[in-house]
DNA sequence: GTCTATACAAAGATAGAC
DNA sequence: GTCTATCTTTGTATAGAC
């Protein structure tokens, strides 16, 4: 994909965006940071979004292509491509986690929405209801391999429930905690052996 | 324990600020908001605050002092009140669920201070990672019967992870949700049966 | 496409009267 | 203990020049 000069800024507002909700939330970011950041006054920053809703329009959207990647990436981890393909649960989860563990801003930014989206009047609160519905349901379109009589959907709401308190333990402080080795903890209590030892 | 008038202001003042913190977080709360709801002027409150920051000590204390209820409910919730006791860990995790779905405004807002934590610019920065280092240490000084070669911490902290993810998701649409379902569901991945069977 | 200038509201906070 | 009045800074947003 070839990119235009106007893209290009675009994406850079979205990045700057990005970091700067992870930092303080929707109501604690504010038009002069992201200009400052990008290297624009307020007025040439709202030419491109409009207004502050249409910042945030513009960052979700850039982040949700950003997350397709993410899960493209989970799946090549699991070296298997074929739709008919049986996959390793943890070992997608697994993927999921190494890749956020490289991308803090993103997860920190993600961790902030999906709390203030508790409230209706958060800008984000109808597009973390609709990921709340759709996220354990999709991944449930996949085949997975488990032990008999598992409860995929219940596993599953599990694990995205403990990623996501995980995820926020890490980030509060990242210098002395490992994403990776927290995961690793959570999943031998979500996939006790020895009955997932075939299914790893 | 005698309540004076002045303690009473401040209780008041320390609710209405909990639920404006959970509805719109530290950024998003303003002193006018908690003043409208407990009728005063700015002046007049912070008067008794200080300042903003005042507030939240104040908000934050008056929490602590109602979350050691909650442990204590718990506790008496396992029907063992006897410091040798041997306590089942799905029944006292049951119990601080049970109690949190009875209280959405604390637990709207311990999520979101908990997320925006993560930033050290947060107020709650150390609050949120003091906790983080002390809350399954804490649980671990109880004696807690479970089966043969369990991971105590790491249960333990997954399920604190857990009830994190659990509970976002049930305020994200608390209508269609019923918080405590939610936990029975996540129960039975933490606490597999038959293995659990003798310790729910 | 990006700026200066500006409008207007609301934020946190203080002084000082009652 | 609570108010009015006020200060300063910062927020979102627009008009209009270049």
């Amino acid at each position: 994909m070839a990119q235009s000069g106007e893209n290009n800024q675009i994406e850079r507002i979205a990045q700057a965006t990005a970091h700067a909700l992870g930092r303080r939330g929707y109501y604690g970011t504010t038009l002069q940071q992201i200009a400052d950041a990008v290297g624009l006054t307020k007025p040439g920053l709202l030419h491109y979004v409009g207004n502050k809703q249409g910042l945030m329009q513009l960052t979700l959207e850039w982040y949700d292509s950003s997350v397709k990647v993410s899960i493209v990436l989970a799946q090549y981890r699991t070296r298997e491509q074929d739709p008919h393909a049986i996959y390793s649960m943890p070992s997608a989860l697994r993927g999921i986690v190494q890749f956020n563990a490289l991308r803090p801003d993103h997860v920190r930014m993600f961790s902030i929405l999906n709390a203030e989206a508790i409230s209706a009047e958060s800008p984000f609160h109808e597009y973390f209801q609709n990921r709340d519905r759709t996220l354990v349901r999709d991944f449930l379109n996949y085949r997975w391999k488990a032990p008999e009589g598992t409860d995929l959907a219940a596993v599953l709401s599990t694990a995205f429930n403990a990623m996501d308190g995980v995820q926020i333990r890490w980030l509060h402080d990242p210098r002395h905690t490992d994403l990776n080795a927290l995961w690793r903890q959570t999943e031998r209590t979500i996939f006790p052996l020895p009955q997932w030892e075939p299914y790893m």
